[in-house]
RNA sequence: GCGCCCGUAGCUCAGCUGGAUAGAGCAUCAGACUACGAAUCUGAGGGCCGGAGGUUCGAAUCCUUCCGGGCGCGCCA
């Protein structure tokens, strides 16, 4: 349950019960009237602006308006206190029993608590990594994939029904830069000496294993044939090995899709001439001569005519083309035509998880968008920055030239998934990220992945105890607690703490950005390390007090649904809770 | 030249879609273990939220304009 949904409904319910007695206007905006928890938790439990909110089109002083609301909370049982603050905030004050009996909705629900309707079903396709399948991933690739992986699983708990998806870029130039350079890859499997890489193929050491296989199931079969022979092979076959190293790493990494879909088979099913067609027949495809870019201007520049697409027509800077010189489609063509693939198998609400490099491809994807689909759907591209990976603060060197560069593989070999998914997510995705193999293993508070997973194991060490001395632990038993007894400020703190976590999951899925969770998690391992060094202190806030039962299930009660938030949380990054730390 | 993103404590970053006195960690200083793991905790100092205007009850947040950094800028994907 969420106890700020639930008030907000309240309130609103009481706003409309006061005009329909018409101690206020009828008929007033509602939507702006929001129920937070104070920032300073001194202000009370619950604050509401609706006073303030609705003062100037109701034509009434603020606080005239808060008292009203003031007298009707008041009234109810479960309100302690409701007082008029500032500029007119009415701050509310709950019994206990309201804030500990979700301690019990905690272990009902288990890691389910937090889930949301708040989605209502609504369809939401998130496509993500979609790295080109010329080579294995690399380290920046693992921010992309945690990301759109972590934003998925919010997405599903706060009630969307989600598709992952994946892009296969395998029908461009870059495919058949690969069929070459795996073609002489394969030669040279075969024995023959190839010297140096040409420039324009792909160096990378990598290709060998595609040429040897390729050597080893057909022989000597493609050489001395046409290319028109042997580079179709070889570009499948290419392909193909790539992208099932390219799954192998994301299931590393706990990633997997609902549905790969080919960009070579789409424009092979005639969806591109179909999206076209629907933006021709609205009138937004027209021949047209683009000026030249300013600035920086291309060596071969010369103006000529191309079809072009009205993207400033939805807030696009210019138009964009549709068609190469040579007549076929542009990247950007095909693109269209997948979004539009991607609404018409029943997502009006898209999602891309782009890189960086992406960030002038924003505008003119989504202006395409909103054409093609005539408004019915819409897009939201979330960029995610660069990835700095570095070792005791010296950057890592890479080289994309020379074909080195440090593959996700080898990330997750030497930290594990764990550490990169946690590590990728406490950034937000607009704010580049510095990765230091040092840091993020190091055992300190100053290791997020650590600190939050080291609560973790405390409360299981707490359980674990308790059991050793003949604590019935189950949930059932737990379930029973006398929470009452859980009056400490500490405890009720890290309760309230709880008690955001749904509110948390609506808010940090509608905003796509799923790094609040780990910020979350921070925040309340943060209130359990304080809540245990409370019985270093004193004995009486120790969890398991001798002679008095009461309070020890009821503590326990306390740790179990800790344990069972974080674990929650742990959840929708992808990351798995440590029972003990070693 | 244009577009997008970023600019918050010495450093690395949050800031709940406009709320109350701007918060964490690291670093600095001062404290807490005969333990359910001190790998933790408590406290202190540290800020013109890049600058300047504007919008309103109220701005780190929205608008305008400068400054600084990153990414991108027809026939690559």
């Amino acid at each position: 349950m969420n106890i700020f949904k639930a008030f907000e409904n309240d309130i609103r319910a009481i706003l409309a019960s006061l005009a329909e007695a018409g101690s206020i206007p009828a008929g007033l905006d509602l939507s702006r009237v929001t129920v937070e928890p104070p920032r300073d938790p001194a202000h009370g439990d619950l604050s509401t602006n609706a006073a303030m909110v609705l003062a100037k089109p109701a034509k009434m002083a603020p606080r005239a308006l808060a008292q009203m609301l003031v007298d009707r909370l008041t009234a109810r049982g479960d309100v302690v206190s409701a007082d008029i603050a500032g500029p007119g905030f009415v701050n509310l004050r709950l019994t206990p029993a309201v804030w500990q009996e979700r301690v019990r909705d905690i272990l009902a629900a288990g890691t389910a608590y937090g889930d949301s309707d708040a989605g209502g079903g609504h369809a939401v396709n998130v496509e993500y990594v979609s790295a080109n399948p010329t080579g294995p991933l690399h380290a920046a690739h693992g921010r992309g994939a945690v990301f759109g992986d972590a934003l998925a699983s919010l997405l599903k708990k706060a009630g969307f029904k989600v598709t992952r998806e994946y892009y296969i870029n395998d029908a461009g130039a870059q495919v058949q830069v690969l069929g070459r350079s795996t073609y002489l890859r394969y030669r040279e499997a075969l024995g023959e000496d190839i010297g140096e890489i040409p420039a324009g193929l792909y160096p990378g050491a990598y290709l060998k294993d595609v040429g040897q296989a390729l050597a080893a199931r057909d022989g000597d079969k493609w050489v001395g044939t046409d290319e028109s022979v042997w580079l179709p092979v070889c570009r499948d076959f290419a392909i193909s090995m790539i992208m099932d190293w390219i799954r192998e790493d994301l299931g590393l990494l706990g990633v997997s899709m609902d549905v790969y879909t080919s960009e070579r088979a789409m424009v092979e099913s005639g969806a591109v001439g179909a999206a076209l067609q629907a933006l021709e027949d609205q009138g937004l495809i027209y021949v047209g001569v683009l000026e030249p870019p300013k600035g920086k201007k291309p060596d071969d520049w010369e103006p000529r005519p191309q079809t072009l697409f009205r993207s400033t027509d939805f807030g696009d800077d210019v138009d964009r083309p549709l068609k190469k010189s040579d007549g076929t489609n542009t990247y950007f063509a095909n693109d269209i035509a997948y979004h539009y693939d991607k609404f018409r198998r029943g997502s009006p609400t898209l999602i891309d998880v782009l890189g960086a490099d992406h960030g002038g491809y924003v505008k003119r994807m989504q202006a395409a968008t909103t054409a093609v689909t005539a408004k019915q759907g819409s897009l939201d591209v979330k960029i995610c920055q660069l990835v700095h990976l570095l070792q005791n603060g010296e950057p890592v060197k890479m080289s994309k030239r020379a074909g080195t560069f440090v593959t996700l593989r080898d990330v997750i070999e030497s930290v594990g998934a764990n550490v990169v998914r946690f590590i990728m997510l406490t950034r937000r995705n607009d704010q580049t990220l510095e990765f230091d193999y040092a840091k993020v293993t190091e055992q300190s508070k100053d290791n997020p992945v650590f600190y939050v997973q080291y609560a973790h194991a405390r409360c299981k060490s707490v359980l674990r105890k308790a059991a050793e001395d003949g604590r019935d632990i189950s949930v059932a038993a737990l379930a029973k607690a006398d929470l009452s007894r859980l009056e400490a400020p500490e405890e009720m703190e890290i309760i309230r703490r709880m008690a955001t976590w749904p509110r948390l999951v609506e808010a940090a899925a509608e905003a796509h950005e799923p790094h609040r969770v780990a910020f979350f998690l921070y925040d309340l391992a943060s209130d359990f390390h304080a809540l245990w060094n409370k019985g270093k202190d004193d004995a009486t806030m120790r969890f398991l007090i001798d002679g008095d039962e009461g309070i020890s299930v009821a503590r326990l009660a306390l740790v179990h649904a800790v344990a069972t938030v974080i674990a929650s949380g742990l959840q929708v990054m992808g990351v798995e809770p440590v029972e003990e730390m070693r």
